[in-house]
DNA sequence: TTAATGTTTAACCTATTGGTTAATTAACCG
DNA sequence: CGGTTAATTAACCAATAGGTTAAACATTAA
């Protein structure tokens, strides 16, 4: 799992991670801060854990001040999936304006001796 | 991994899977054709197994014909996936227009001991 | 009925995920 | 300096994901 997308949809797979991303279209907030709400369902290094792949799939930033690492959520890859699935939603629709398709498609099934894929009759 | 959104997000995880979504916005398609991309990477039963996860993250729907199954792509899930993401884009931005905010972090900080978390400044 | 085609199931394997506890690193503060 | 707080790393573990091959099941066609 290397390309960005999946990196993306993987990252969001995951209530807590989401809850976390939620959490932070509030506003930045430190690690503690950010875990506070976990704890009594797991601990610290999980949340690191959980923070390290959202970091990893560049939804959120982290940057040091003193001792803290002070994270911020970043969109961009939301916008990315978002386009993905936008033009996963342009479904192909049967209707007489892609007769021209249909007839083509006709056509193949002759020499295919029965096989009634792929535009058969719906259903 | 029980609740319908980590599900969707965790079938477009995987490259394979959201090639096959993409394919079945052309039109639906039966198990054999739409394997036949993938068969030099990976075998019949590695794909039924993907069209398992799909199908049970609702983004496809399998009915019999015959011998065959035909799947259908179903946008539903996606919708949902989407409407998060936007509620996730929402961010809060520090701008003067929330000055209220702001004002009742800052009173916190008074008796939280040297803690700048919150809202501080930005970086 | 038998052969062929389409699809799934079973059994298995390896790598990854999501969690743990204990130890370690890093920075600040008195 | 020494203690406290913030966060990560290390080592480990169980469950899941994604793949395999071989076998089984289902339907059609001859």
């Amino acid at each position: 799992m290397n390309d960005k997308l999946s990196m993306t949809f993987s990252a969001l797979a995951d209530p807590t991670r989401r809850a976390i991303l939620v959490r932070l279209t509030k506003g930045e907030s430190n690690v503690t801060e950010l875990a506070k709400p976990f704890l009594k369902k797991m601990s610290l290094p999980a949340i690191t854990k959980h923070l390290k792949v959202l970091e990893n799939a560049g939804l959120i930033v982290k940057t040091k001040e003193a001792q803290y690492r002070s994270c911020e959520i970043n969109t961009k890859p939301l916008d990315e999936a978002t386009l993905w699935m936008d033009q996963c939603r342009e479904v192909w629709v049967e209707s007489f304006d892609r007769l021209d398709d249909y007839l083509k498609k006709l056509q193949n099934t002759k020499t295919n001796r029965g096989k009634k894929y792929g535009k058969g009759k719906k259903r």
